[in-house]
DNA sequence: CTATTTGCAAACGATTTGCAAAACA
DNA sequence: TGTTTTGCAAATCGTTTGCAAATAG
């Protein structure tokens, strides 16, 4: 995928815990600290935007290892709550570090194009969110929020749109 | 997928416009009307809440036809704007009938244990989307936006959930 | 009659899984 | 050493596509 735009992402995800902190997570969930799940974890550390399993194998570069590999582990990661996954219905995952507990919620800009993406504080207000689910008796309710647009750099350019895709009108 | 709970779903979307109006949209866009398109918008007609295209195929019975066939109808469709795609992070898109201009864009509530669905007309406040373009420079944003939980009648029953699917937290 | 549409089978891309060898603790 | 993890290959699942036959207008 083409990230050419993904320098707008917004500069606090940047933020690169050290490795080491994320390997003593690890072992604190009582998980091998293999080489494979550093590398894994180093290349997540320096990118700002979630990542597909696809590109963290190409990003592995000389410590490359197993696709199936990575799919298992960012399930491990995942279910450790290390990492965060995100779909942009584009029928393949992608995957960000959880820096610190204040980044376990937030959304995403991406633009139609080229798909750069750009970190989001925004959120559906809470407010709004406990009314809906007490108007339906759900509990424990959640959501999913991405935004889709054009981004400044694509604006010149008039590259057409795939309309079947789920991209909300 | 056990559809079990989706009578809970907002009665408003039940509204059958008549077959004819829908194949009339068809021939407007000068499509031809077949018998497997009529089958496949006579489902739809009849159901309340999106349909993946292995739903649909199932609930042709006696229409029968290939699957294939399906998935060409849903591009077609939706690029003519009879049908919207939505996709809930489950690797399966699902298709709703849009019956009018109102239609064209809402949201749902799903249940994370039966997948119930309920059609949800709250939204993302414009004003915050349109401030949000323009702080990052983006046109023509849009957004996907789900709701997921527990609903009423899962509520009892203490099923787990796959903490590694795309469930936003 | 002619462009569209369909059925069938093969192709595809993302993801998962079985199993034996390799590697952490 | 004993359990977890990896690599490899095969399997799965949703979806797409090539092509010849069927069909709507």
């Amino acid at each position: 995928m083409n990230n050419a735009c993904s320098q707008h992402a917004h500069p606090h995800r940047l933020v690169q815990q050290p490795l080491t902190e994320l390997t003593d997570r690890l072992r604190a969930g009582s998980r091998k600290v293999t080489g494979q799940r550093e590398a894994i974890l180093d290349v997540l550390r320096r990118h700002a935007s979630p990542l597909t399993n696809r590109e963290i194998h190409a990003a592995l570069g000389k410590n490359d290892c197993d696709l199936a590999t990575i799919y298992r582990n960012m399930h491990t990661l995942t279910s450790m709550g290390l990492v965060k996954r995100f779909d942009f219905g584009d029928g393949a995952a992608r995957f960000e570090l959880l820096t610190d507990a204040s980044d376990h919620h937030h959304h995403h800009l991406v633009c139609n194009q080229c798909s750069a993406i750009v970190e989001i504080e925004d959120c559906f207000p809470t407010e709004y969110e406990e009314a809906l689910a007490k108007r339906h008796g759900f509990t424990a309710v959640t959501h999913r929020l991405e935004f889709f647009g054009t981004c400044p750099r694509c604006q010149k350019s008039t590259a057409a749109v795939d309309p079947t895709i789920a991209r909300p009108s």
